[in-house]
DNA sequence: CTGAATCCTAAGGGATACTG
DNA sequence: CAGTATCCCTTAGGATTCAG
């Protein structure tokens, strides 16, 4: 995705430093993937997989693609029978750990304030 | 939204308090309208309009209405002719700010250094 | 000026089956 | 174990038109 955010910021499809960061965090799962590897490391697919009830194999391998892409996870495979892939933070993907700890933070008095008020 | 939100809440759609943000400004012009509202103060329609060139009037106030159901922004209708239509922050958007923040610094260095650096 | 109502398309994402 | 490959469907979002 990286080549295509490149791509989508030359459309004017992304015009801010913040839509970027969206743009990069936006899927579906990747919040709860780079959460995962952010608080306890390095995890291999089907840690992942476990971790994630609810994803599919393929949306998995989808979002882990794109993260990847876009350089905030490494992927190191390891020749090895059967294979062993793992997924690490890079330093670019640990830099959004803060970012991500806001948005906890704001979405749960969010919640507790807002969604679950009696009006 | 914010009824829409209750309802993928219950759904198991947003597990965690990441994702509730990541629902409410989601949208694909809402970080422009929060950040306009946010830095410059209350304003009406056509300013938003004005502001953002490339929203069509449809999408500016599909924006607004669920920015607006989340409670994000408070909407305040004149009764006069021609109409006037103001929008302003409400405590929770304000409260929103610095996590756009975080977004927006995030964005700009993850910009310098990886999309815009030759590998 | 601030909308609402239609129509339409592209893309994100789910289900399932297959593979080295 | 860690993936592809297909098929399918929903929905976000764009273009356009009409209205109080």
């Amino acid at each position: 995705m990286a080549a295509e955010v490149k791509e989508r910021i030359n459309l004017k499809e992304i015009n801010c430093e913040k839509e970027l960061t969206l743009a990069v965090i936006g899927g579906k799962w990747k919040l709860i993937i780079l959460w995962h590897l952010g608080l306890e490391g390095t995890k291999r697919f089907s840690e992942l997989k476990r971790l994630i009830p609810h994803i599919t194999q393929k949306m998995l391998t989808n979002q882990l693609r794109e993260l990847e892409e876009d350089k905030l996870i490494e992927r190191k495979v390891y020749a090895e029978v059967p294979p062993r892939v793992e997924y690490t933070l890079t330093d670019h993907g640990q830099s959004l750990m803060p970012v991500l700890h806001a948005m906890y933070n704001w979405g749960k008095n969010y919640g507790e304030n807002v969604i679950w008020k009696e009006s």
